[in-house]
DNA sequence: CAGTGGTCTAGACCACGCT
DNA sequence: GCGTGGTCTAGACCACTGC
């Protein structure tokens, strides 16, 4: 709509026809700048985080980001193209780009990474143990990046595949972001958590960061999980981030590993 | 050097004075086509497998290359960006596209997701215990993609980070590509064993696949790694691929994962 | 059929590394 | 100063989608 192009780095100042120009930084002005799909890249991140388009939603063709930038094309797709290697916008061939959502089977199992030792992945059955609002802990209070004793909603959520419990999942998630999550509203949704938090929370995941070690159940978990006590787990813990890369997810995993798992391709 | 080009699928028969043209197929002939620079990527991906280009050299500008193929510079980028996100070619701005070697400060930790819970990373040191000749086990063989039966090197080695016993591997190569390989050999060589592969069998990891589990620490295990039996454990499953897909080495790891963690980025 | 993303070309200029 | 990869443009044609 409006002149978003002005805030553009684009220094093309004197020199012939067209082209490039960017990164020639006039005598003595400001530090640093970035190749014009970078900031591309960024206007349209901004975009979305400001919900301009919302996950799952068609975004401007090309040609429209084009003029409204006042760029080329080319230089549009550059900055799509990346946003689409980091999965933040899908791009179909005919139809256009789309920004990514965690309502697509495609999305169902990219952050739930472990698999069957046998046999077809399929999502597994969820139980909520426990919700409740707590202060938050020095230690996840630093690691979501908000206050110590800032409000944080607390969740425990037991997962099961073929009714087998295999998951045992502990949550911590921001109080001002996800005030109002109840039992109620987890248990009768369907399929994965980010579903939810996108459509009731606004709050769409980006990427995670885990931490994988090995540990044995203590008598809580066992009790939980239906195994004895010493049963080695995999203990997975992930921060996951939202546009911006702003950490808005603390999460605490159990696995199970005696029929299932955790897959991980190292390219 | 010779007409690399005419194995290209170019059907630019009739239309018009240039462009794209590759993916409309004449009727009724051959069955598919890919986008130039798939071709042209394919190419290259030959001439590393059969070593006109090794590890750590230069590779022609993008200029020869697309007056080689007879493309243009712009198709001979794409080819080159994506075996440069795959990391199986880096460029260097001015110098040139280098191929990918694991003698490099970049690319110590590329495979070893291991990482101290407090401190910077540093490789650890090097402990063979054993290596042997042996016939393939028909599930090793299945995973290396030979027969039951052929030749395989076996090697057990534990790592220590600043002298504490940390990881526990086992290895099984192909003879055919490893045979000549000796505790000696492995002894006097520092850093990742993916270098040696590399500089002494000419065979360049370029992905690997992970399977992870958690497990106990059996008595043979414990005494090697000095814990208790017992103790949790990463069991890591590995199998690393070389240039074409080719399955080249299935190695099994067991992690101590009382001082370190494995990291690993979710997008 | 029109509109979208996907491929390809040709040519310009830039930042960088070397000599 | 020259050669390299990196950015940007303009314009062509393609394949796919849906009206």
């Amino acid at each position: 709509m409006n002149s978003t192009a002005s805030t553009l780095n684009t220094q093309n100042t004197s020199t012939s026809t067209q082209g490039a120009g960017v990164a020639n930084s006039p005598p003595g002005t400001s530090p640093t700048f970035s190749p014009l799909y970078q900031q591309i890249k960024t206007l349209i991140t901004q975009s979305l985080q400001s919900g301009e388009w919302k996950p799952g939603e068609l975004i401007p063709s090309e040609m429209e980001l084009a003029a409204r930038f006042k760029v080329s094309q080319g230089t549009v797709r550059k900055a799509i193209d990346e946003l689409s290697s980091e999965n933040v916008v899908v791009r179909r061939q005919g139809k256009g780009t789309f920004v990514a959502t965690h309502h697509e089977a495609r999305s169902q199992f990219r952050f739930l990474r472990l698999v069957p030792d046998e046999g077809v992945q399929r999502y597994p059955e969820n139980k909520i143990i426990e919700v409740k609002k707590m202060r938050a802990p020095a230690e996840v209070a630093r690691l979501l990046d908000i206050k110590t004793g800032d409000s944080v909603v607390f969740l425990r959520r037991v997962q099961s595949f073929s009714g087998v419990p295999t998951i045992l999942d502990e949550l911590w998630l921001p109080g001002a972001i996800f005030k109002g999550l109840t039992a109620e509203r987890l248990n009768e949704y369907k399929g994965p958590m980010y579903g939810l938090f996108e459509s009731e929370f606004g709050t769409h995941m980006i990427r995670a960061s885990e931490e994988i070690r090995a540990v044995c159940a203590d008598e809580f978990v066992a009790q939980l999980l239906n195994v004895s006590v010493g049963v080695p787990l995999l203990n997975v813990e992930r921060i996951s981030f939202t546009y911006g890369d702003r950490p808005v997810e603390l999460r605490r995993g159990l696995y199970l590993t005696s029929a299932h798992h955790y897959r991980n391709e190292l390219s």
